[in-house]
DNA sequence: GTTGACCTTAGAGTAGACTCTAAGCTTATA
DNA sequence: TATAAGCTTAGAGTCTACTCTAAGGTCAAC
């Protein structure tokens, strides 16, 4: 049985973090000592590994909780569920990338107009371009596609 | 002279986020009436509108505050401070790109090996990996590289 | 003169994922 | 027995960009 320390070092968390956890339901301590202490046991380990991975991923603490419902009563779910959470993820990834790319575009463009040197901003075609509003952008319509969710 | 919500229309903020964006220091009102109604000038409007375009490419509110200081006196500025500006901004974006993409890939290699029918979850394929923490990520790497800026 | 639309302010709330603090107990070691 | 390290809790703070509320003042039209 680890202490909260010990399966901080573990995992890479912190043990702020691992509280925070808890009290988002997401991993607790199977014991506790007389005096109050968090006793992690191997399955507990497992499942703060568990977490860990799905956030690497990039999975919400929200994504998580549904996963590791799944995870404690496999056979009541299936391979469908996962997959929903899963492509719905994927969805917003996507979506996301978009939206950056847009912004990428943009960037570029706008770097490649200017000389970038010395010169006074007088005539910088930067300033230029965001004074006439004159940069095609993405940003609004992707906010929009995200609220139609 | 405007009042706030002509203003807003016209650039499709809120008044709410005008006077948000007041507070901020990016807009001001150059007038106001007796009873302290905001009343923006053509210049105004200008800002606004600048504020918006820049806001749309993605920069950020602190971003756009230095943008703004640079456009009220460009003849002390340099087109390299914009272009700094700007890079930084562009950094940033393509930072968060790799990470996403690195998700993504994760994402669809998940829903590759997986079936995603009616079966239960007892063999899930994306259950197992994430069990198993067996999932290549580099969101630790990107959050290094975000701290080291 | 009254209705209704619009304006003002300070300040609180939202989302997501932590991160930290304060005040006080517990435990191991010297 | 004293010290230091480590644990507990509730709750506040951080970041970004809004978004909303409450309580009240203003203005044009009928």
């Amino acid at each position: 049985m680890l202490k909260i320390s010990e399966l901080a070092a573990k995992t890479g968390l912190t043990a702020h973090t691992l509280r925070f956890y808890e009290k988002n339901g997401l991993i607790s301590a199977s014991n506790r000592s007389p005096a109050g202490y968090r006793y992690y046991t191997e399955s507990d380990v497992r499942r703060a590994e568990f977490v860990k991975t799905a956030r690497n991923i990039g999975f919400s603490l929200d994504d998580i909780s549904q996963l590791l419902s799944i995870r404690v009563d496999k056979t009541s779910h299936s391979c469908q569920e996962v997959t929903d959470i899963t492509r719905h993820k994927l969805d917003e990834v996507n979506e996301k990338i978009k939206e950056l790319q847009s912004m990428q575009q943009t960037l570029n463009i706008l770097l490649d107009s200017c000389c970038g040197g010395p010169e006074l901003a007088t005539q910088c075609s930067i300033m230029e371009a965001l004074d006439e509003g004159e940069v095609r952008n993405q940003r609004n319509k992707h906010k929009k596609l995200e609220k139609q969710k």
